[in-house]
RNA sequence: GGGCGUGUGCCUGAGCGGCCAAAAGGGACGGACUGUAAAUCCGUUGGCUUAUGCCUUCGCAGGUUCGAAUCCUGCCGCGCCCA
């Protein structure tokens, strides 16, 4: 806006377009950036959040930070909660429908989700307006629907990616489905956003938020399109249901140890979405020539801890994980876990039912498994043989693979755990 | 509404009366090698208190057979063609 301590518009498109896929289009957003400025408005930044999945990782946290930029420019976010839209769920999951959520469930995941973007958004109220598209869309009856039917055509529809292709791949689409991308584009109508931000898969829907809106007499949305973040496999793009994904609120540990598991060849791709490096500091941690690819990777973990946790905890992460894995030590913090004494038999107990009561495996075959391929560790001891039965008077410490590990004690009936 | 086809383990996909807990590949997990990277190699991949044992799986429900993922009937889902 016209503040004094806000960059001229050059300066603010640069910074906005930093890590944007794809843009509807660039010269929009300029117009409407010195439109809004000249008349001391605000832009109304839209971006949807599914109020289905609470746990946000760094996929999220990519078009979370986008919207962040327009904040600090003076701008608002539009947080449109899809407590309405998730009962068809988004065709793209290519799921079964939805349930529909509970009030109460969809508040709670707001919250949830709130919680959690807030270490990315500012959540002040006059920076980010939360909505739920509900109060709109389930007011509408039969007739509006068709209303919003007739901005569309099948041929469209078909265009889109997943439906083309679960339609070339012989996949059942409800027609149903084809109210998804309309509904998304109605809240743009509803919100008035100047500015919709979205993931790739989302090009459509926001796309269609602009004819909407066109056929309103509004001015059309900018679409801003941040790049799908590849997982931690560094093959499919990250998502909770493949669980290759590093959550916002895991703990340091955690997000430091899946970062440096991902490939080589996509920590550049990381480096770019996930931190605020810059581009010349960048090119040269990804050169091996330059920096070995170890160490470029730590300095990647470091930096998306610091932006969840602290840079302490960061740098404790950092430490903890060369202690654990380079010089191959137990972590310092071991966990103790308890089982039933009710599972003993005079005083011992079947290490396979040890590994699956302290939900080291699935289920007993699995640890038996595990035993026998020599995964597993008990009281500093390499042990294969599945039929053992051992004593945890001392609270060892169970092993199982490289990760799982803990302290293993009896819980009495009635102590308290 | 009618005809034809199809439905298998996490996924893809073979099997078409016994040798099927079910080929093969992918994924995942474990092991070796490493940098919890990649590549490679090896092993495992339904469950069961400890098993040349039992139980549950091949859309669902029945049936035929000494015996069914495999044959029959009905139902359900999906696809294609016709209307």
């Amino acid at each position: 806006m016209n503040q004094p301590d806000q960059p001229d518009i050059d300066e603010q498109m640069r910074r906005l377009l930093q890590g944007v896929a794809h843009i509807y289009s660039e010269a929009e957003l300029r117009d409407r950036l010195i439109r809004a400025a000249r008349e001391r408005r605000p832009l109304r930044v839209k971006l949807g959040m599914d109020p289905t999945a609470p746990d946000l990782h760094l996929g999220h946290a990519v078009v979370l930070r986008m919207l962040r930029r327009f904040q600090d420019f003076g701008h608002r976010g539009v947080l449109i909660i899809g407590d309405f839209t998730a009962m068809i769920g988004d065709p793209t999951g290519k799921k079964k429908t939805r349930p529909v959520l509970a009030a109460a469930q969809v508040e709670e995941n707001a919250r949830t989700y709130l919680a959690q973007a807030g270490k990315i958004l500012d959540t002040s109220p006059e920076k980010l307006e939360i909505r739920r598209n509900s109060q709109w869309l389930s007011q509408m009856n039969f007739a509006d629907a068709l209303r919003l039917a007739q901005q569309m055509t099948v041929a469209r529809m078909l265009e889109r990616d997943t439906f083309h292709e679960r339609y070339a791949a012989g996949e059942a689409i409800y027609i149903h489905e084809f109210m998804y991308p309309l509904m998304q584009g109605w809240d743009s109508v509803m919100i008035q956003a100047d500015v919709e931000l979205g993931g790739t898969d989302q090009t459509f829907n926001n796309l269609l938020g602009r004819d909407l809106q066109q056929s309103r007499g509004q001015p059309p949305q900018i679409v801003m399109i941040a790049p799908l973040l590849a997982g931690t496999d560094g093959r499919e793009k990250m998502s909770k249901s493949l669980n290759n994904y590093v959550g916002v609120s895991e703990p340091p540990q955690q997000q430091f140890g899946k970062t440096m598991s991902i490939p080589d060849a996509l920590m550049e791709q990381w480096f770019r979405l996930c931190t605020p490096l810059p581009e010349d500091r960048i090119r040269s941690l990804v050169d091996p020539g330059l920096t070995h690819p170890r160490e470029a990777k730590e300095v990647l973990g470091r930096s998306i801890v610091e932006q969840f946790h602290s840079a302490a905890q960061a740098a404790a992460a950092a430490a903890e994980f060369r202690r654990r894995f380079a010089e191959g030590r137990l972590p310092d913090d071991l966990e103790m876990r308890f089982v039933d004494s009710g599972l003993l038999r005079s005083g011992r107990i079947g290490l396979l039912t040890l590994i699956k009561e302290v939900g080291f495996a699935a289920s007993t075959s699995e640890a038996r498994r595990l035993v026998e391929s020599g995964a597993v560790h008990f009281a500093g001891e390499k042990i294969i043989d599945p039929k053992l039965a051992v004593s945890l008077d001392e609270q060892p410490i169970l092993l199982v693979g490289k990760r799982r590990v803990c302290r293993v004690a009896i819980r009495s009936p009635g102590a308290l755990s």
